[in-house]
DNA sequence: GAGTGTCTAAAACATTTGTTTGAATGTTTG
DNA sequence: CAAACATTCAAACAAATGTTTTAGACACTC
């Protein structure tokens, strides 16, 4: 089924490439002893953000690969696969990059150069704390839940970080610590007696209630299936998140007020709920 | 070189085996024109609550294997692991259940089952709603952070959610759907007046805040490599999420009130943040 | 004690999958 | 043009893995 992508092949293989007499000649090249792949042709552009020349295979493998990894993670994606849908041979991926494991490695900085070139998390960098809270929120729904299809970096990054691999490290320093980092000076704004437990706690919560609505997806669907991830929708959850977390950020402020002087006041907080 | 399991060899001898009369009581089958493992010796005790009388292989499969599943998923875990660590033989699996696939399923319902014999999401039914939240989410926390390793449960549960099997609607059914419920009757007592909408994104909000710990535990580890997975911290992130939740569910509370009259009103709440 | 049903051991089998290979083709360069 | 380099191709290879098979052991029944 893999003899698929047959159109690329247009000029040599029109030709029958000429079958037989493949390992008879044991001695058919004398020198060259490393095998010619060793030089991987990327050495000059390993992760550096240089232009990085971009042949069409090793970019149509890049992609292609992007879109495999994202949807089946690193173990299950399978090199015939991505060699498929990049229109590509199977022995290109080992000539392009070293391997299967080193070419995931160049699709984790390839999707992070991607989305470094995207919106910013914070649009606006003077506004009060309180609306980049906001803006952040509503960015992170959009990169995380984007909807059009064709958005894997984020389920490539969202797969690492529930399984991890080799790439987690890069990942987190390139892009996961950023992130936190700029809630963290939202948050830290806000309420500038939080502690360092309170800060990480609210962070984490606040992402987490984002990432919910990804990495349940499947079970998501299954609940609710009327709802499907429409614009419309993803605005209700940012609005719904944002609007959550400040409250959360507030109760959260009380609590930690009220807990040096009185601990029991928590109860009464959460009573005026009702 | 996977013959390295060679302990097992006195399997019988070291045990006493067990004497007999297992399903021998299944004298019932005369005849036996099938390749006797054919029908499945689990074939009386499919999915039912049966007792089920457990042969030390079998149980000791099931037991491996919810390790094994949880630890690397249903399509990453290999036969051989499994029957390694319970000290079975490759074939077991074949023989006592049909296949890998099928030994999954099992394990999946295994998990449900002895889950239900642990305790319930809301100790206190007839508890205040503001209480029971606060039971919910800490038993929610325990369940799913549980501090003590042999937890493979709640890590094959997750693992379900975030790549889903075959098994994923039964899981659904068994546990997940009945948990929602759960939270979701808490809620709707908290707040009467909240619709479908909202009901729904509170519920995400508060699971996704515990989820959260779990799904990105990699990335917290060295994000945040200073906390361990103590119980005291368990106990800390369950106050938190309580408190920032009952936070966030008054927030949208007034937040929905408000959007009524005036729907510039939620910014106004946002701030009384600081 | 022979027979039967249940279970396990070890090897074999079939399939998938990442990688390598040897050659052909295309492009550049002297 | 010829040599050198770069790229692609089809086939083969080697390892891993789920499954099946064959033979035998054990406990109990008649």
């Amino acid at each position: 089924m893999a003899k698929g992508r047959k159109k690329t092949q247009s000029p040599r293989e029109t030709r029958p490439r000429h079958p037989g007499l493949r390992s008879r000649t044991a001695a058919p090249r004398p020198k060259q002893k490393e095998p010619r792949r060793q030089d991987c042709p990327d050495r000059d552009c390993p992760d550096g953000p240089a232009p990085c020349l971009p042949p069409s295979t090793r970019q149509r493998l890049l992609e292609a690969a992007g879109h495999v990894f994202a949807d089946c993670g690193l173990k299950d994606a399978t090199v015939r696969d991505i060699c498929t849908r990049a229109d590509a041979n199977i022995a290109a991926i080992n000539y392009h990059f070293k391997g299967k494991e080193s070419l995931y490695l160049h699709v984790v900085d390839y999707a992070h150069e991607q989305m470094s070139h995207g919106k910013p998390m914070v649009l606006d960098a003077d506004a009060p704390a309180i609306q980049r809270l906001q803006q952040f929120i509503q960015a992170f729904i959009a990169r995380v839940l984007d909807p059009n299809s064709p958005s894997w970096h984020a389920r490539l990054m969202l797969r690492e970080m529930v399984e991890p691999s080799a790439a987690l490290d890069r990942l987190i320093e390139n892009t996961i610590r950023p992130t936190f980092g700029i809630l963290r000076g939202i948050l830290l704004e806000l309420n500038p007696d939080l502690d360092a437990d309170g800060l990480r706690l609210c962070t984490i919560s606040i992402i987490g209630q984002c990432l919910m609505h990804r990495h349940c997806e499947p079970v998501l669907a299954r609940l609710f299936p009327c709802c499907e991830r429409t614009p419309e929708e993803l605005t209700r959850i940012a609005a719904h998140v944002y609007c959550f977390s400040t409250g959360g950020l507030a109760a959260i402020q009380e609590c930690r007020a009220g807990a040096a002087t009185s601990p029991s006041r928590r109860k009464g907080k959460g009573g005026r709920t009702r």
